[in-house]
DNA sequence: ATTCTACACGAACATACGTTCTGTGTCAAC
DNA sequence: GTTGACACAGAACGTATGTTCGTGTAGAAT
């Protein structure tokens, strides 16, 4: 009952290197014949024969009688491939909207703010937002100079925000206070008729307002992202 | 001489669809009778008639005599198509290699990739890496506690870590100083012959270490992502 | 009306391509 | 030795699939 596993031939592996480049640079399979041509297999029954072996080990998915039917599933290095479509929806764009510092600007899309370009967006893996998140219309916001350093988001930060009015228990929100022009990232509290408001560096004392109504909700933040590697164009 | 140029009619957006939707879920592009079939065209000749329309006004690219050869070069909307080989290169997987705490506990990606779930790990856009990191092996690593405060990394926080012994000024490292058996993050300079270590909070003061050999480079930050998004499995 | 063009159908044709069969050589196990 | 599993080659076969051709219709141009 001892099955061989992980034994890939050289011949296993070349045909799997085949399969790979063939697709991404011609964009369909290849056939049974070219495999044969690009690996150096001359007879089409050998080809053949190792396309049904990859089949088992799981690399590979084949369709009979149909021409340049398979497809690949697994790398050579035995990593999945994520099939075309995947890596399409796997993927969020999110629009750069604008700046935020001290007093707060958020310049809605349409302004023809030019410092970064139209199709300038941040890339997010579907991944890494959960569903909801992912499905609603996201926006991000470079942050500019230290204001929110209590929030623990430093200059040239981005954040990344869901458009909403009411918050919930525990989540980072944009809020401004009547009275006050200025807008900032605190975890947000409602509790006993007050709310609280709780920068995210824990050395810090929370704000507790006692009229929720001069609370004004501007968004959530989703996630925030620092790049280190300095690669400004 | 007047020739319609965008003229998409019903039958090519739906040939169109059809090639899309066959791509992505099947793996290979169709044959002519399953366009037929899909977008309700009886006859093999007005498919191929069509097909030669769209290949002509550049949405797809055609190889005669060959079998399902053809692919897809512009969406139904006129938006470029990405070819595979982008898909497939548009998003870094990194892997989640461990936590890191007040008592560091980095863990360089040793060979045993295969220790975490292949689902444990973190998806980051190509577009957000350069180049050279996109291309280097990176590591990611979940922090612990308050510890990193300091830095404007917070309990939570993912930091993307590229493994490196040398540090270049201005880039936040991971660094443990010789007689200590703690790591921090801090941004790094060499300067007049001592390095001044500066935490990423603008309000607190740098550390002066005059003998550079006391200090040990683990790793350059990257990244750092903050996922405001409860999403607990 | 006639002609031309775009669109459509279905059948016939040619071949690209997957499948199968026979045969050969090697190497271990018996 | 014999057997059997394995790797490989080449040819023959069947068909899936692209191509071509003859025909027809509807509408615009002549």
């Amino acid at each position: 009952m001892a099955r061989k596993k992980q034994g890939l031939s050289d011949r296993h592996k070349k045909i799997l290197e085949v399969l790979e480049d063939y697709q991404t640079n011609v964009g369909y399979p290849p056939s049974i014949r070219e495999i044969g041509k690009q690996a150096g297999i001359s007879s089409t029954s050998v080809v053949n024969y190792y396309l049904d072996q990859l089949e088992e080990k799981g690399f590979i998915e084949r369709d009979r009688k149909v021409s340049r039917g398979m497809r690949l599933l697994k790398d050579v290095t035995g990593q999945l491939i994520d099939a075309v479509e995947n890596t399409l929806e796997n993927m969020v764009r999110i629009p750069l909207a604008g700046r935020i510092g001290a007093g707060i600007v958020i310049q809605p899309p349409d302004t023809d703010f030019n410092l970064y370009d139209p199709d300038e967006g941040i890339e997010v893996a579907r991944s890494m937002l959960s569903e909801r998140d992912a499905a609603s219309s996201l926006y991000a916001l470079e942050v500019q100079g230290d204001s929110m350093i209590d929030a623990m988001v430093d200059d040239g930060d981005i954040v990344i925000m869901k458009h909403t009015q009411e918050a919930r228990n525990g989540e980072m929100v944009a809020i401004r206070l009547k009275g006050s022009d200025e807008t900032t990232l605190k975890y947000f509290y409602r509790e006993n008729g007050h709310v609280r408001l709780q920068p995210a560096n824990p050395t810090m004392q929370p704000i507790i307002i006692e009229d929720p109504n001069s609370v004004e909700v501007q968004g959530k933040v989703v996630m925030v992202i620092r790049q280190m590697d300095a690669t400004p164009i």
